[in-house]
DNA sequence: ACCTGAACACCGTTCAAGT
DNA sequence: ACCTGAACACCGTTCAAGT
């Protein structure tokens, strides 16, 4: 089905996977605030308006850096326990994803685009559902962690961005005061060590813990 | 505590008050992408610059948006049972904030802003110690619930603004084919009444499952 | 102290024209 | 078919000056 090229027309003279490795380059290196058409189109070699001969806009050229990733994770081994296989899935997704923080803002577009990435959701389905749910119960759970992981990937990167600039001051310091401690006795005598406590947060005991409670219990 | 103030130098034009009241507006009414320096300062009928004399940044002004908002919501009617009252109050955070998508993307900048939130945060706490839980452990529980929490309305928000563009065209219709049927034989098979499955889902159930993992069993 | 005016260095995208 | 050039309608923010 993959016909012939027609030769007819002007010759092309910048490739449309040029474009989107020069976008995924500038993503990774820079961040997602930092991509601009214009400055693609630049570092392409030519004007802004060729790039939409071959994209249909911004959108469309971010979720095209998209492809491809998964593929370029080493896949982890499963376990053969299905409740471990949901798990050990769930983790490879944040830890892959951890190292791309400008794929988790390109997903918060809400497209599915990376072919490559859908063994993931198809294993922690089937899995759930070799757990005994229901196939409606099964897509529900996958759901369910996909919007923990994508929250959990968001602060997780907003905040290793924030600790990496040099001249961040916080917006709103105080707003907290031992004059709070009355109505807010628990979050006033923890905010002395809050960093400390984000630091013992292990997403893996967390999402253990949720894969229990949204999973039947085992037989 | 509260100074005089000193009426030295030029009388103010504009109030700090009114800049955040005319962007809060703005989003309410526009979302947060119709949200520009330009456009509040026209509206306010001032210069751009003015502004500055009043906010550090569109990010501070954005955060300042958030002041005042959960007041504005009616505090729900807790239960007794610490498990159900993380229950209620998580779902509560999810339809309060159901209605000001704007404020998930403010909220996304990751710094606490509105004191009159806390209280929710202060209660989920509170009541997962109440349950068993040590004060380490229930800040991570309301961190997890938060990440989820932040997810799912992301998704929901998002997805309701693109059911409201009139002339939306997914960008990749076509990712999944029977030819996949092999491979993820899950996904193709559900691909087809994906749509009725998303109507299915339930924020409540999940929550529940999600609690009922992370908290120690009832006694 | 508070605000203006001009400027800097950008944006995404449409439209008409060229090869 | 593919690309350019010019234009439209915007951005956030700095800086020097005015009252």
């Amino acid at each position: 089905m993959t016909a012939e090229k027609r030769a007819a027309g002007r010759p092309r003279r910048i490739e449309k996977q040029q474009i989107v490795d020069v976008a995924r380059r500038i993503l990774q290196e820079e961040g997602v605030q930092a991509l601009s058409m214009r400055r693609v189109a630049k570092e392409v070699g030519a004007t802004p308006m060729a790039l939409y001969h071959h994209v249909r806009d911004k959108d469309e050229l971010l979720m095209l850096t998209l492809a491809g990733l998964a593929a370029s994770i080493p896949r982890p081994e499963l376990p053969a326990d299905p409740r471990e296989r949901v798990l050990v899935t769930a983790l490879h997704i944040f830890t892959g994803l951890s190292g791309f923080p400008w794929a988790v803002d390109v997903l918060g577009l809400g497209e599915l685009t990376d072919k490559g990435a859908l063994w993931m959701p198809e294993e922690i389905i089937a899995s759930c559902i070799a757990c005994g749910q229901t196939h409606e119960e099964a897509v529900h759970t996958y759901r369910t962690l996909w919007y923990f992981l994508y929250g959990a990937l968001r602060f997780t990167t907003a905040e290793a961005r924030r600790a990496a600039d040099p001249d961040r001051r916080p917006f709103f310091p105080n707003l907290l005061t031992p004059a709070d401690a009355d109505e807010l006795p628990h979050l006033t005598s923890l905010s002395a060590d809050w960093q400390e406590l984000t630091r013992g947060y292990d997403i893996a005991v967390q999402l253990r813990a949720m894969i229990d409670g949204l999973l039947p219990p085992a037989t």
